[in-house]
DNA sequence: CCTTGCTGCGCAATCGGTTGTCCTTATGTT
DNA sequence: AACATAAGGACAACCGATTGCGCAGCAAGG
């Protein structure tokens, strides 16, 4: 039963013998909690240090009711996970965590298929969850209110009482578009994902409104969100162009990427035959040539927010209910 | 201290209270081991199914000295993780995790930096590591080994003793190159990744051998190995085509799929103009027109693969030392 | 000199399970 | 009827930490 490899472990008790003194001694040094003299501390944390003693996280959190654990929540189908803002996202969030001695525990779900969450948070492996994305209709938010395990959403909902980090898609597509019909765009299309993300529709509607507050025209058939595929892209770069589009505006890196590769296929000039941006800078676009005129966020700085949020709410303190994280727009040779 | 929402958190003792019994005998009733009475044991059960009371997997590790947790090291740089293979990959090892009621530690290292993984292991925090791939002087192998740690590795490596999972990418390589050598191509070009990486060095030596044992010629000024981004692929397809190659073997999907991206926007035609395959197929490139020659592994079967693997050593199950996972070669229009 | 108060530390209970041991019954054998 | 045997279940120790409580020792105050 249990592992060999643990043969070696150290535990408080073999610390506390070889020092002469009780495990609460040993605990309290460690801790710095309650009354111990300075001198007595000293010994106790030199000797562990020396001999490499590491409290076993699964009996301190037997007796503290926690796990030191936390659950990121990421969709199973590799579309999104696969994106490069997601990866430095939870590169942040495991930063925090390691930070406070925490562990990430993977939760996948698919699409609204919540089975896998609900069985660790059932189980009480996790202290807190991190939602990696949202959903129009997130099936996992109602069930973890309900489970009342403390979580934060990265991204935005409608459900009420949700703690969120989220970019200011709204702000920042509102700019940017608002920028370059300063420039004189007048016949914008956009080329845009799945629209059961909140972040996909957030996106649409700054961009709406900042086509409505300066009166420029749009319509439907302008509007091609869903592009799950590259074809799907192609398809609505092609009924853009016969539209007359002057400006792409891709929701997207990865939309953004597919398009490049479809204009340049088509030997359709970016910036002098068609202008094009998009809402994601990454790399998957950041070495092109032309350059391209997009919006900046810092995905691993909101991992790390999140990350800090959800420990605040761990620790009682208070932390606002919607945090809002900066952006930056980056005009370039795309949209000139 | 603790979280609230453990508050109705139902125990062990409390089903035994409710239903006038020890704690004993609802742990024996739920195992099945040790001595119970049927009728005993289905009151116990049902009671605890309506209920829904869940043992606390922190207080069984306690007393089983286990975690029910599996590390899964994945490298930092997003350009590995990203790719649909290890997504796919992942959902089998955290599937065949969920099976056993085991769950999935993320351990993230980056390049040979082990931190991570060091932290997570020294604190006890897992049962067993599951490797996600194998570099040629991976410091994590032997810090593993040294730990005692139980782990599998998802792919080759010359340390020794270490059991590993693999698609046996050698023979896949040598067996697709010799077709196409039959087919009567006779001047060949490798585009090939990170050679810091056990298994893009086994898939060039794959290729190499049967150019060897069918006589064709090449030089290494045909091998581009480490194309990193778009631009190194780009450069080397340039390259290959002054060479006057007839045929691009590209060692896997990403670079795959930015050659195929670099070929049409220069117009060439794949089958007429050049010839191209890939040593590994995924959706990047799989619905490509024409379609594409590639090697077909299963990803998920990996996972899942290695992850039974692990929980057989860990039930002290004697194991295969490497295991060696089907491929299929697939013949498309790209090569005809 | 006795009391008060504080400091430092050990004892033991506790977290929620598992499991070896022992006691009480029911069953089977002669 | 007497006894051996097995089965079912309760008790308590244990996993490795934390923490409330209490006790000893010492300094200060009356």
């Amino acid at each position: 039963m249990g592992n060999e490899y643990i043969e070696d472990k150290v535990t408080i008790e073999d610390v506390a013998n070889a020092l002469g003194t009780s495990k609460s001694t040993v605990s309290r040094a460690i801790s710095g909690k309650g009354r111990i003299g300075k001198e007595t501390r000293e010994r106790v944390l030199s000797y562990i240090k020396e001999h490499n003693y590491k409290p076993n996280p699964i009996a301190k959190g037997l007796s503290e009711s926690k796990t030191y654990n936390i659950c990121w929540v990421v969709p199973g189908d590799s579309s999104m996970t696969a994106l490069p803002f997601f990866q430095r996202c939870m590169a942040g969030v495991v930063d925090a965590a390691s930070a406070e001695n925490y562990d990430i525990l993977m939760g996948v779900v698919y699409d609204n298929n919540i089975s896998h969450l609900k069985r660790i948070v059932s189980n009480h492996k996790v202290d807190g969850v991190i939602l990696g994305r949202t959903l129009i209709n997130d099936e996992s938010i109602p069930y973890l209110i309900e489970s009342k395990v403390p979580f934060v959403a990265i991204g935005s909902t409608d459900y009420k009482d949700v703690v969120q980090i989220d970019n200011d898609h709204f702000k920042a597509c509102n700019e940017l578009t608002s920028i370059l019909i300063m420039k004189g765009i007048k016949k914008f299309a956009l080329i845009g994902g799945d629209s059961n993300h909140v972040v996909n529709r957030t996106r649409r509607e700054g961009f709406l409104h900042a086509l409505k507050e300066q009166k420029i025209d749009i319509t439907d058939d302008d509007i091609f969100m869903n592009c799950l595929s590259d074809e799907d892209v192609e398809r609505a770069t092609d009924t853009a162009l016969r539209n007359g589009a002057e400006c792409l505006m891709c929701m997207d890196d990865g939309i953004c990427s597919a398009t490049i590769a479809k204009l340049k296929r088509d030997e359709v000039s970016i910036s002098e035959d068609i202008k094009i941006a998009s809402f994601y800078n990454s790399e998957l676009i950041s070495n092109n040539q032309p350059t391209i005129t997009a919006l900046q966020y810092d995905p691993k700085e909101l991992g790390i927010n999140a990350c800090k949020t959800l420990f605040d709410i761990l620790n009682g303190i208070e932390v606002e209910q919607k945090v809002m994280l900066s952006y930056e727009v980056q005009l370039k040779s795309s949209t000139q």
